[in-house]
DNA sequence: ACAGTAGATTGAAGAAAATTAATTTATGGG
DNA sequence: CCCATAAATTAATTTTCTTCAATCTACTGT
């Protein structure tokens, strides 16, 4: 009988060894993208060379105060250091050209919308430019989603509807609100209305 | 309207010796919050109750490793332990008229920057006018900050960097990317650019 | 009330690591 | 080459981290 006293309970770390070189990658990143060198952030953040040397190459895992100096010297919030890499590998590009906008099909009447940002699959900040006639309208029910929205009026006015509450928005005025409060508008005037309508909704899970 | 002379001189140090305090009794809220015990979190990341302890009351500074086994074993990320809990307070208008705009002061060189969305003490959803001037700037120094921007641009055209890459955009074009990549614009043509700007952050405490 | 007990937290000392200061290697102009 | 700047390495020190013992708290039964 072979007695295997090497037991393995732990379940894998997944990924969690990589935690240091991912920090440290995102530190030298941000340092080189503002020109400064390890000497410098050094002596910004009151820390010496060789340890951020050290945390950069994911040598040493550094500590809740080291970080909190580093992201003072770095003039950054601790979280940024830990967000969700979005270096190259997302598929979303950041630049889109006019030519290449997307025109949204709606049930409403009299009213365009066009997306402006580029185009991403998880839906987040977004920028629309609704144009909508004269009489145009959202339809008759109201929308409630997730999310918050804020717009600007360029051109013409609107009538908006958030709970039931009328607003009457002209040239210039702009608005914001949660998305899950009951909202619809309308063009009432008589001249084309054109308005920056931006949504941001949580990427869901 | 009174003007507020109030000069905030300096954010000063913030908080950076009690960030390990602050940590700790994040950490502490979030265990008990789940109902486990020093010894039970322990045994679900890996890592000694002794530690633990120290951690929670601020006696010790944990590391980056140790924050990722702590993080694995409460289930949520680590940038959630530098987060600041958000709330909802809504006292906020919906509507901002194009009289009361703000202008917010920059030290950019060559742009002026309007709030068009209605004023909220917590920053969120929000639309801003910049109207850069030729030759004007972002400054030397790329920003980086949390949260996500877009945006249009409606006259002229500006050179957009984002982790130092180029992006050139002309009339109607837009863009989109997360906060925390470096990123700094720059008129580098002959005309006034006018351009929307959105910026989504979260609500900080 | 009083032990007794079990679970949870804290304290102390050694092992392991992070951190500093000093040195070495590498790179790029005049 | 020589000087200046940047990054990596080495050795000494400080701090974190683990193991284990001690303290504390809550509950049980008599």
């Amino acid at each position: 009988m072979t007695i295997d006293a090497e037991i393995e309970p732990k379940p894998a770390k997944t990924a969690k060894r990589d935690t240091d070189l991912i920090v440290g990658e995102r530190i030298r990143h941000l340092r080189l993208a503002r020109g400064q060198s390890i000497k410098n952030l050094a002596s910004g953040a009151g820390l010496s060379t060789a340890l951020i040397s050290q945390i950069e190459r994911g040598i040493s895992s550094a500590s809740v105060r080291v970080l909190a100096k580093l992201a003072d010297g770095l003039d950054i919030a601790i979280s940024d250091l830990f967000e969700p890499a979005l270096e190259d590998g997302d598929g979303d590009r950041i630049v889109a050209r006019v030519r290449d906008r997307r025109r949204i099909n709606l049930d409403a009447t009299g009213v365009t919308k066009e997306l402006l940002t580029p185009f991403s699959r998880e839906p987040r900040l977004d920028i629309y430019m609704m144009t909508i006639e004269p009489d145009g309208s959202s339809g008759q029910d109201p929308y409630v989603h997730q999310g918050e929205e804020a717009g600007v009026v360029l051109e013409g006015g609107i009538e908006l509807y958030v709970d039931n509450r009328q607003y009457i928005l002209g040239e210039g005025d702009s608005f914001r609100f949660a998305s899950n409060r009951p909202h619809r508008y309308l063009n009432a005037g008589r001249k084309t209305a054109r308005v920056i309508w931006t949504l941001y909704r949580e990427a869901t899970e």
